[in-house]
RNA sequence: GCGGGCGUGGUGAAAUUGGUAUACACACCGGACUUAAAAUCCGGAGGCUUCGGCCAUGCGGGUUCAAGUCCCGCCGCCCGCACCA
């Protein structure tokens, strides 16, 4: 009888290794089976594998062995996210070169992967900032420039002085560069831009069709498409300003036409340069605009500040009507046409300015019902539904028919040979700027030519290779310094030309990987028969923080190859899975406050106090503030690593405690007592099948229908459908708790039979429970699942087995038990055989003791009988 | 400001989507085994109770035979976007 612990450290390499040599994993292009393309959001090689990543490559490795089970061909594969800025701030740093730094990273964080036991298809990894697969994106970027799809503009970025290079707003913080601290400009470059606006509105309408995807990320995609529909209107102008004679604004309230008070232009509005030349203090005012701080905290507490330019426009309904034309520091240049017509009335920051400047305020839609002689709007906007009032042919419409009033009038009037207004689909959308001034990113395939203006690098000159020695003793681009790098003859003339020293955004990259994956070895970026094949992917798991970006660009890179011939399908992800954090509380001594030190878990020891817990830490003996769980941060120092769990309890621990008791979209929090608690679990299982092994060595699975044996076989296959449905669902926190009833159901049983004490028909129940256990634990725990397997007598692998198939007569019960309400408070219990009628039910039902009482000798007022559910008795 | 979500034991959480509230786990308590401890196994447990019951899913109301679940109003927390015209 083998009563050993089971050995984690010894089995888990062993069945790794015979997984490998089986090539389980690989999958196969040709494969007749149904494909499933699972794939988790590929890792950026910051070094080491964290504790995030666990959770996630567990979670798509259930659902990849899961699915193989089912008989699926399943695609899984891994890469790495592998350009970008940390590898060039480690070459700063620590004098490494990015690329030895990105892959001595990789090799690491493959070896930790390794460890972790993920069913992988290593065969097909690639790291983006290979050679080979970035060739590849320059092929696909020459064919989006072909197909129109590229676009040279200029474009305000935030520009950091000292690093001499481009930020992301979110590398802006409180107005200064992230990592140099310098104050950020705001600087006009010229900038590469992939054209996502042109599919904005077919990205927003086919969210629709994405139903297997989380509501929240499709509303938060929406809301950054941004889309609303409006009114262009142009406003002629009292007197003509340096040719000019009209301004275009914006509007998706032109019902409010009538309680205009002003028009606002933004700073860098053509008609406000144009003022300024002749006006020095508007000039001043500019100026101050421009400079004003970009960051939220600025643009939050930033007074709404105007200055009148002294232009008048005229009403279009009114010859006989001006308006003022202000320059204002609210208005974006971005958005719309970067001019508006205030109505005080309806907005509540055209109220302040407004208030502010002494400028009317007229009331142009009040609550229905209101009095439109006394309704007055003094501080607060009126933004509801209502009537129109105070706006002459529109008075007593409802907004929405004002709308369209005023639409269909100034579509007909002229200005210039134009008409007045146009309805017009705005998004807040914008279009990609992919340009970075950095080294270690993949090279736009461009040649600047003085004569012949920007040419693309012929096909056949691909790839451009990133030069190795280059050096990051100052700030800035290297590319941009680099001796003979950036020069280059152009393609098309001969003559001296000069290379495009840009590279691009890092979100290009993972745009195309899960395409590059079907097939990874092919000369063109994708084989379109193998990408159409997989893909969509089946289940994209990862987290919510690329809810927008990196879905949005990979839903238009998608588009886009399509649109190059590339693959054939819109779009990447039929469904997605956002996975919660691994989350752990923080230890503070010094007080809570900012002079506080951190501490991380292994400095603390935790003591149990009259029923408090207290974090005492270990050096010195001083009380610690337990702090709340939060995100594991380095700087909060309340990180756990992996191999905390692995190198103690092993990989299956850790991918059980990931997906216990929290449900995956929702935050774990990662506890010493609860990998301790995983860990406990892996051996009794060991035990469970271990001890039993021997006594049903000779024994065939069977199952049963009636007494004992058959409450095991019940119990089993009600468990086996069920954890079925929950990992289909992606419940594996459900699941889970399923197989610890299980393996409580088996206890007794199994014991019986280890102890020589069960009947033939208990030993077969066991023993096919006992299978049915060890293939529903194998997707979360498969190295502890192939030593059962091994233990019972099985010469294959789990891996390679299918999933076990329940009865469906057994998960059924030939009686039922109903709760019975009496008034809708449950007083007892009725066994009746699962087919009875209504009718004899409630006739079973009122004979029960506690409903005679209860109804005390009265005829019930109803019976509600919920088949297979509950009776409800209404006294 | 706009949009969305959440609130259930000491803790993480379940609840077939309107049908027995608290599954499963952690922590806790008791028992067995042990010289002892660990490990393991068995058992207990929402609160109050006059032992009949009564009260409990943030608070208050409503719909319903029946509400954690649906509706209305508060309170609290979290997330996304944000000077978007």
């Amino acid at each position: 009888m083998a009563t050993e612990r089971y050995n984690p450290r010894a089995s888990e390499p062993k069945w790794q290794k015979a997984w490998a040599e089986k090539k389980l994993f690989e999958a196969r292009n040709d494969d007749p089976k149904p494909k499933y393309y699972v794939l988790e959001m590929f890792p950026y090689p910051s070094g080491r594998i964290h504790i995030g990543h666990t959770r996630n490559y567990t979670m798509g490795d259930v659902v990849a062995r899961y699915k193989r089970a089912k008989g699926f061909n399943v695609l899984h594969p891994m890469g790495w996210d592998a350009f970008g800025m940390p590898a060039e701030n480690a070459a700063m740093q620590n004098k490494v070169h990015p690329k030895e730094w990105t892959y001595q990273n990789i090799a690491t964080m493959r070896e930790q992967l390794k460890v972790m036991g993920l069913s992988l298809d290593w065969a097909r990894e690639f790291a983006t900032c290979d050679v080979d697969y970035y060739h590849r994106q320059q092929m696909l970027f020459l064919d989006f420039v072909e197909k129109g799809l590229v676009t040279r503009k200029s474009s305000k970025v935030n520009w950091d002085p000292e690093d001499m290079t481009v930020l992301a707003n979110e590398q802006v913080i409180d107005g200064r560069g992230w990592r140099s601290g310098a104050l950020v400009e705001q600087r006009e470059l010229t900038q590469w831009f992939f054209k996502i606006t042109d599919y904005a509105q077919d990205l927003l309408d086919s969210l629709d069709g994405l139903d297997e995807w989380p509501e929240k990320v499709k509303l938060m995609q929406q809301n950054w498409i941004g889309r609303s529909e409006g009114l262009l209107i142009r406003w002629p102008l009292a007197s003509d300003v340096a040719g000019e004679h009209e301004l275009e604004v914006y509007t998706t309230r032109p019902d409010t036409i009538f309680g205009a008070s002003f028009m606002a232009v933004a700073a860098d509005h053509p008609l406000a340069k144009k003022a300024a030349e002749t006006n020095p203090e508007l000039a001043k005012f500019i100026d101050e605009v421009r400079h004003m701080g970009t960051s939220v905290a600025a643009l939050e507490t930033a007074e709404k500040k105007g200055f009148d330019t002294g232009i008048r426009v005229v009403h279009p309904f009114d010859d006989s009507w001006t308006l003022p034309v202000y320059v204002a520091n609210f208005v974006l240049m971005e958005y719309g046409t970067g001019a508006i017509f205030g109505c005080p009335s309806g907005d509540q920051r055209d109220l302040d300015f407004a208030n502010k400047y002494g400028l009317p305020v007229i009331p142009v839609v009040m609550p229905e019902g209101g009095d439109a002689k006394s309704f007055q709007i003094t501080e607060e906007a009126y933004v509801d539904d209502g009537v129109m009032i105070n706006s002459r042919f529109l008075d007593g419409m409802k907004p929405d028919r004002a709308f369209d009033e005023v639409a269909k009038l100034l579509e007909q009037k002229t200005i210039g040979n134009r008409p007045m207004a146009e309805r017009k689909v705005n998004f807040r959308l914008r279009d990609w700027g992919i340009s970075r001034q950095r080294y270690w990113g993949c090279p736009i395939p461009m040649i600047h030519c003085e004569d012949c203006g920007v040419v693309p690098v012929p096909k056949a000159d691909l790839p451009v290779k990133l030069p190795d020695d280059v050096d990051f003793d100052r700030p800035g681009n290297p590319l941009d310094r680099h001796p003979t790098w950036r020069h280059v003859k152009c393609p098309q003339c001969g003559k001296d030309a000069r290379r495009e020293t840009d590279t691009m955004d890092t979100f290009v990259d993972s745009s195309w990987y899960f395409a590059r994956f079907t097939a990874p070895w092919a000369h063109e970026p994708t084989d379109p028969r193998a990408a159409n094949e997989w893909l969509p992917v089946d289940q994209y798991i990862g987290g919510i923080e690329h809810a927008i970006l990196h879905l949005l660009y990979s839903r238009f890179f998608t588009r886009a190859m399509r649109a190059t011939g590339h693959l054939d399908l819109a779009e990447p992800f039929k469904g997605l899975f956002t996975q919660g954090m691994v989350v752990h509380e923080t230890y503070r001594v010094g007080g809570a406050s900012n002079n506080g030190r951190w501490l991380s878990p292994a400095e603390v020891r935790i003591e149990d106090a009259e029923g408090k817990r207290r974090a005492i830490e270990i050096a010195t003996g001083e009380e610690a503030a337990i702090g709340s769980l939060e995100k594991m941060s380095k700087s909060k120092k309340n990180t756990v690593s992996p191999e905390d769990i692995t190198d103690g309890y092993g990989a299956d621990t850790a991918r059980w405690l990931m997906l216990s008791d929290s449900p995956p979209e929702g935050d774990v929090e990662w506890t010493d007592d609860g990998a301790a608690g995983a860990h406990r679990f892996m051996q009794r299982i060991w035990r469970l099948v271990s001890t039993a092994a021997e006594t049903l060595a000779g024994v065939k699975p069977a199952t049963a229908d009636a007494g004992e044996a058959g409450a095991v076989s019940k119990a089993t296959h009600k468990i086996l459908k069920a954890v079925g449905e929950d990992i289909e669902k992606l419940g594996f926190n459900r699941a889970i708790a399923r197989i610890y009833e299980l393996a409580n159901v088996l206890t007794t049983p199994l014991n019986q039979v280890a102890e020589g004490k069960a009947d033939p028909a208990l030993q077969g129940a066991c023993r096919e429970a006992v299978e049915i256990l060890v293939h529903l634990i194998a997707p979360v725990m498969p190295h502890l699942a192939e030593e059962c397997w091994e233990t019972l007598g099985g010469t294959d692998l789990v891996a390679e087995r299918p999933w076990p198939v329940f009865d469906p007569a057994l998960v059924v019960d030939n009686q039922v038990t109903y709760p019975v309400q009496v008034n809708g408070k449950k007083r007892g219990d009725l066994t009746i055989a699962r087919d009875a009628d209504q009718g004899a039910v409630e006739k079973a039902v009122l004979a029960l003791d506690f409903v005679q009482k209860a109804l005390e000798g009265k005829a019930p007022r109803k019976v509600i009988i919920v088949p297979q559910r509950i009776v409800n008795v209404v006294a």
